[in-house]
DNA sequence: AATGAATGAGCCTTCATTCAT
DNA sequence: TATGAATGAAGGCTCATTCAT
């Protein structure tokens, strides 16, 4: 029930502008009620969110939102689950593309910093990992659709890469691990714990040529 | 477990041993009260724990909690700072004795993922960093006196290693966060979503072997 | 006494004498608070006053009165609304009849005597001029609404008077001020600080014909 | 024990400064009490005002408190029956000097209203008066030698005048309660509740005259 | 399906007071 | 006498949840 009604989510721009007040219908409202509360989860965290403001942002009653869940709790885990995708969505275009392994790495490198040291990226891996604490399934799940689904689709890609002789690699899942590992670098800790504010392209690419620097060093192939 | 590691902290400059038992006083109870309080920290995150619990863990009422702190937030405060020398203690000694560099930085790996993969710390980061959203100063001192000082050791380790002759690295700030990095790797994230149990030692060993020989590649003096 | 007098408040507009008994709800239900709120308020003054004590004798729980008044202070404000008709309703009607201007404000001294030495408007008083000073706009208001509107219509009535050539004055809110002073005379101030018992009507008596014997001798037309 | 250690609050600013420190002794330390306890309640009140806060400004502890006032209500009652004397002692000089009824009436008006329309003389009436509801012997103790002192003096004077031929008046009493009551006018109250601000001279001076106006009108001797 | 009134447990904090030192 | 640590009872307020309409 939960799953399946994520999906639909992507197509919020449909061409259904007289519809809309009709079919007022189910999956709809839920939806609806899912992206407030993923607005007020983001910003205060479990346990600071009120039912009542997301009743309030929501402009219904807080009957309602229990109507379409049937506890906070199960509300948070909706959302969980609906932020896994950033992960994968966002990133993993990146990689399908050819060209040069160090290009293609690069370009992902930046992006991916670019993500995930904005406010809204970090404050959800806050969120969540502070609830896996108390809720282990929902990290769990969390990480098999996040994190791990980027790691294999560059793993993938770094296999390819290899067959094609560009690079050199024993164990491509680690050295996928190791890639996002070096690009994490000093920035997302330091913007975790806000020691320093989002950065520019500027801030950004020093970062991006050190990791590459490491990698290539030892996963490159030598001229 | 954790009464014993807080001592060292509140008696650094004494030699007042006689009167150790005599006065009960003032720093002990405090000490006391911060000991029960980041348990519970520790345990439910900041805004799930409750002054009541604590007072009711210590046996004491509310009212000397608040005589010993001013408020929650207060109390919280002085346990974030307390955890900061985690990250110096336990992993500085590991840098200063003489030894190859391999064998030093396989340590300090070793040890760093032991620390970092217990249940305790994860929690205290989880705990720390979901704070840091709304209360950036928190994060901060957490970062400068926490992880920030053991970058900067260890880059002094790496830059004495350079002087050796036994590294090549031109920004060792840099290459200490690359390092920690590597370490991190696959582990740290996965525990940290409670996706994976404590690491054994076999388990951390490819991880640290994986991490060296990255790092190595990229740093070390061939031959 | 007190509910009886809460209903005009409330339902001024009212035609829907059927409906009255259906719909317990939204209204009725805050006036029933401020009931209660106001029996409690003018036993203990604001401060002493508990939210607990107000729900228990409600009947109902705290958590419903924060649904109708969102703090102390708000269901403080509207008591204190609500008792500055005392001053306006009770007395003005005494100055609409015809009839001799002695008998006419003998009479209304003689009733706001009876009025302000009654312990329940006596506390009144006390409960707001000591809120007054550290919150002004609740004096403010009270002020406004009530003793100034009774002023005022005093003064209206000598206004008459004056063109009927019964009394002979320059400034009719002086007048009416000092009129009413001059009712206050020692008993106000007595009772206040709880000097002497509620007086009976032949205590009243003499201060009334005092306060008509000072007033006349300044503002009554010879002959 | 009461009474007896109030007297020596007016001489506070005695020549034994090297005596200071040396009778730090019984009664002194008392009175700095009740200076400061006297400083707090009226700025807040009776329930507003804590224990903590008069101990705190004291520089002393709480204990020291309950070894010189039983209770915070014994504390209250001392301050209460301290605050007396302004009735008495500052406005029964105006009355013994010779000089014409009507300027002696007159420059004591005016003092009155300087000194009860002030801040503190209000705030001290408004806390004396609240707590007289629930501590009848408080108020009853305040208006016994305070007010009422005020009032016989002024009856007094009265009487004199009358030998003298300035005044014709049946019962001085009478009379004095209403010169008192005259000069309230409309400002006491209004300040009371904090409707007008503290008033310059020239708002007191029509006022003034407007109460000997009428209190001449009646009392005065023709021509 | 939607509402919104009602609830009662619980939260952080403050306070007057006591008592051992 | 002076201290200040300890207390436990409240106090104001919020919240997730339920249920009759």
């Amino acid at each position: 029930m939960q799953k399946s009604s994520v999906a639909p989510v992507e197509a919020p721009s449909a061409n259904d502008a007289n519809e809309e007040t009709t079919r007022k219908g189910r999956g709809d409202r839920r939806q609806l009620i899912l992206d407030v509360a993923s607005e007020v989860f983001l910003k205060e965290g479990y346990a600071a969110t009120s039912m009542s403001e997301i009743a309030a942002r929501l402009g219904g009653s807080k009957g309602t939102l229990y109507n379409y869940f049937k506890s906070k709790e199960e509300l948070f885990g909706a959302y969980v689950l609906r932020n896994c995708e950033l992960h994968r969505t966002q990133l993993g275009g990146m990689l399908t593309e050819d060209g040069d392994v160090r290009t293609v790495l690069a370009a992902y490198a930046r992006r991916y910093l670019e993500l995930f040291t904005a406010e809204k990226t970090l404050q959800n891996w806050r969120v969540i990992s502070a609830e896996s604490a108390k809720s282990p399934e929902i990290g769990r799940a969390f990480y098999e659709s996040g994190p791990l689904q980027g790691v294999k689709l560059l793993a993938g890609y770094l296999e390819q890469a290899v067959r094609r002789g560009e690079l050199r690699i024993d164990d491509p899942m680690q050295a996928a691990h190791q890639f996002i590992s070096l690009i994490h670098g000093r920035m997302i800790k330091a913007r975790l714990l806000n020691y320093i504010p989002v950065p520019t392209p500027e801030e950004i690419e020093p970062e991006v040529q050190g990791a590459m620097f490491v990698f290539l060093a030892a996963y490159g192939v030598k001229a």
